[in-house]
DNA sequence: AGGGCAACCCGGACGC
DNA sequence: TGCGTCCGGGTTGCCC
């Protein structure tokens, strides 16, 4: 569920709130969420200080002063909190890292998880397969291109492939789509180059469009947070089955493409 | 190589 | 209120 704009700006607000802070006790509900015995996570978390947090399509990575990196994926429902222990949400909580009497709650990790790599290099080696990131300045349209041209299959499937791009979900795939006013079950081989050249600027358009607003998570982050999830009503297509298209007035159509729903606007987007 | 699909997982929403 | 049922959905791995 959370895609590239929620991370990255689960990772904007999380800099502020955690660099520098000293993780001061570790709770680790959910053993399945972690990769090593809890014993091992603990040693190796507790006591040490968060140095920094980098995102690498939809994981965070939370770097500590021993070396050693968090590697976070959300998944399906997972989400944070950050505050006291009076805020905290009425959930279940997966694994909790205190900050003195300041806690960071995972959430809904069902398959998400938040394993522990002994370096940097070990968790760039885990995370090698994953395509280019899409906001990065290094990511084209010649790239793009080249993407393009050595891949086939429909475009929403390659959208929501990580290893052709890294960061895109179920929801921003058909976003980009609607924008870019190209029916998602296209066939990749089959754009124009004018098609083309549209898909690559509406995934910068919706991708940042969307991280400006906050993602479309509809849990705050913090207590008092109003930017998180301001995203969610600001969706064109996305989960809206049945009703009128903002732009046309058309009724959105949900459809099944490589078992993910997907929608479209049958009369704005060809 | 791409498409299709099952398995993973379990909180919580929903129905009775 | 309480208990049972079932859904969601990114990712991996397997088969065709």
């Amino acid at each position: 569920m959370p895609e590239l704009p929620e991370m990255e700006h689960y990772k904007l607000l999380l800099l502020q709130k955690l660099r520098g802070k000293t993780v001061s006790n570790v709770e680790v509900n959910r053993e399945k969420s972690i990769n090593v015995v809890p014993e091992v996570f603990l040693n190796n978390v507790k006591g040490h200080q968060i140095i920094n947090i980098e995102r690498k399509a939809k994981h965070l990575l939370f770097y500590l002063d021993n070396g050693h990196v968090l590697l976070l994926h959300l998944m399906l429902g997972g989400w944070m909190f950050y505050g006291k222990d009076e805020d905290k949400p009425d959930r279940t909580i997966q694994i909790q890292l205190s900050f003195g009497n300041e806690h960071l709650y995972f959430i809904g990790l069902r398959l998400g998880f938040l394993h522990i790599y002994n370096s940097k290099a070990d968790v760039e080696k885990e995370l090698a397969g994953l395509g280019p990131e899409p906001l990065s300045p290094n990511f084209t349209f010649t790239e793009f291109m080249a993407l393009i041209e050595k891949r086939r299959g429909r475009l929403k499937t390659k959208l929501v492939d990580q290893q052709f791009l890294s960061g895109i979900g179920n929801c921003y795939s058909d976003e980009i789509c609607f924008h870019a006013g190209t029916i998602p079950k296209r066939e990749l081989n089959e754009l124009s180059s004018s098609e083309n050249k549209q898909l690559f600027e509406s995934i910068h358009h919706v991708l940042k469009d969307a991280l400006k607003h906050g993602g479309y998570m509809e849990n705050p982050l913090f207590k008092g947070d109003t930017l998180t999830g301001g995203y969610n009503n600001l969706c064109k297509v996305y989960d809206r089955e049945g009703e009128s298209c903002l732009r046309c007035g058309s009724k959105i159509i949900k459809e099944m493409i490589s078992s993910r729903k997907t929608f479209y606007c049958l009369n704005c987007q060809k």
